[in-house]
DNA sequence: GATGAATGAGGATTCATTCAT
DNA sequence: CATGAATGAATCCTCATTCAT
């Protein structure tokens, strides 16, 4: 890579952190282009050297959050199949508190957008959470460690409506529990026992 | 009531439904003072004779939603608590199918944001929520439903997470199932339960 | 007409002559909103409730210097078609001279433009034209002023072109000729010889 | 020439044809200076190398169409001045339509404007033009075709105008007649019959 | 109470052009 | 000579809101 490419390739990453730091900050339902590349220092138009449009950094940085745990989910291959389940909630409740409440707004409000188009997701991220958690429930079958007749489509469903419901519910209290403890006793009242008659032994 | 203030009230009536067809119609995110004006046949100025402005008129709407189904769980005083709940459960999920997708995502939208200044809510949808089914479940505590030492705090919290999981879920997924059915299922796999070893024999 | 839809033509008128006056005045190519609202003591967003867009004024502008053409021609029905002709030509080629050459170089890209949509012209600038003139010439056929085999449609499109390359013609030689002087020499050299022969004596 | 030299050449010659490409493919008016660099293969600097601005390769293009005309005529030295003259008309629209209609606006376009400082062109297009055909007319005085007292430069003129009214007039219809075939027609009813009492016998 | 003209801040986006590498 | 990242002026257009009538 020549520094000219690194160079270019710092800015576009600058401009994605700015922006992080922008919507986490609080004024995420107006962040605008010029706010962010006064913050970074740049000129107005070299924001669309890198990204096409508004949406297109704000789905960005949502992306990014993702991707650290999927890419986390990596190292967790040789657990049990509800400790990676454990894991892949936690992961997501400690990213979307680091990140910020205002940072999950945006979040949420990016996914029940039916705009896929631009972001860059195969379908959307619906089904993508969808694969995520289904591969982990279907590895767990053919493990044994649940019974050939677990009903995956459907425990895959629940389990995505329970993560969502938290993160939408943590918005809507404005932030009046912590993500991370809530997100175990929810774990422990509601997910654990939802697998207890598929378990093998 | 004086002729008078009965136009003003249809006026006003008429204003909320239209923004309500508008936003069910799908354009709710860019849902305008002047289209609405327009579609009801009164002026611009007008609209502001009845509302503060653009997000009173959008909480309103969704608000209404809500009333309807407050309304109805008066006439369900004398049945059990776990039937009043699934009712809860249901009413909410029929009225956000009736009203349509796009005005769930109003909807989400609207909760998750902070703003509640100008709702008019005493402090925020959360804290209406969560008094809404604790009365349920207090309630139920005080008819021996259910026993004492039940954790109600902790179980409404559960229960708001997995009403608003569903229809942040129903967002994402783009309406691809069915939010009555789906209720049904959920409730019975999920909520049901939570009370088994609450319930007073 | 109430007062307050006095002040609105007002208003509008205004600013249609403001922009007459910057096109003439030769920022022609890039006569802009700010400018005219500038220049006519109104906010931008005035002109919106005028006009959709950018382009809107400046056909309609254009436009105008047409209707007082076709207007005045109103006044020439007892002519003789030759006359009528010759006024038609003279009265392009003065009110052309009063707009100003930069507003006849707008007046040439509008109507070479494709761009019908937003003009409210019924079909384009040349079916206008075209069925000004050949209502001149059909009626000389009617009037027995024409031979019955005058080949009018022919005729008709000689003329407007012959019309157009003058104004084509003095904004290239960015208006070194006058012309209404030209557009007589022009008329008697080329448009009276071409009826010669369908002459009725 | 060295190779790089050559090299260089072939560049601006494919930057050259790249733009033509673009402009007769329709997008004319918004033809940019990263479309022409993008779809030829180089970088958005390399343009500035050989052009010093935008306007001038607009201008070269244009040009470049009006010079196979000029080159042509050099080959009709042998013919009566009513022949070259009617090969320059032909020539003038076979080209026009052979580049298509969007060239032509833009042709139109920027002999309609008075920058001429960056074209190139001695004094402007009108200039070359009046020159051209005044060429024609005083060489046939000269070989005692036309009388001595023609007025050549009345005749030159009435010309030019007929020239680009057909153009305008092509571009105006957007198409609808055959420039070639108009030509033709338009040549025999106007132009022969302007010399016919000029010809020396 | 109704009207709708006027407002003007605000934001997105484009693109010709420069210049350091 | 080629590159392409950076620039930033330029401009369009939207729309919630106000207020004189």
């Amino acid at each position: 890579m020549t520094k000219r490419q690194e160079n270019a390739l710092k800015t576009k990453q600058k401009l994605l952190d700015t922006a992080a730091d922008l919507i986490r900050g609080g004024n995420f339902r107006d962040f605008n282009i010029e706010d962010i590349t006064k913050a970074c220092g740049c000129a107005k138009g070299t924001f669309y050297t890198y990204f096409k449009n508004r949406e297109e950094i704000s789905s960005e940085v949502c992306r990014h959050l993702f991707y650290q745990i999927a890419d986390q989910m990596q190292q967790m291959k040789d657990k049990t199949f509800i400790e990676r389940l454990k894991f892949y909630f936690s992961s997501f409740m400690i990213e979307v508190e680091r990140y910020g409440i205002n940072t999950c707004r945006e979040w949420i409000r990016n996914v029940i957008d039916p705009k896929v188009s631009n972001t860059g997701w195969d379908n959307s991220k619906w089904q993508f959470d969808i694969k995520m958690l289904q591969d982990i429930l279907s590895k767990a079958v053919e493990n044994k460690e649940l019974k050939e007749n677990t009903p995956t489509d459907l425990l895959t469903q629940i389990l995505i409506c329970e993560l969502y419901g938290m993160m939408t519910c943590w918005c809507m209290s404005d932030g009046t529990f912590e993500p991370k403890d809530w997100c175990n006793h929810f774990f422990d009242a509601q997910i654990a026992p939802l697998f207890k008659d598929y378990l093998n032994k």
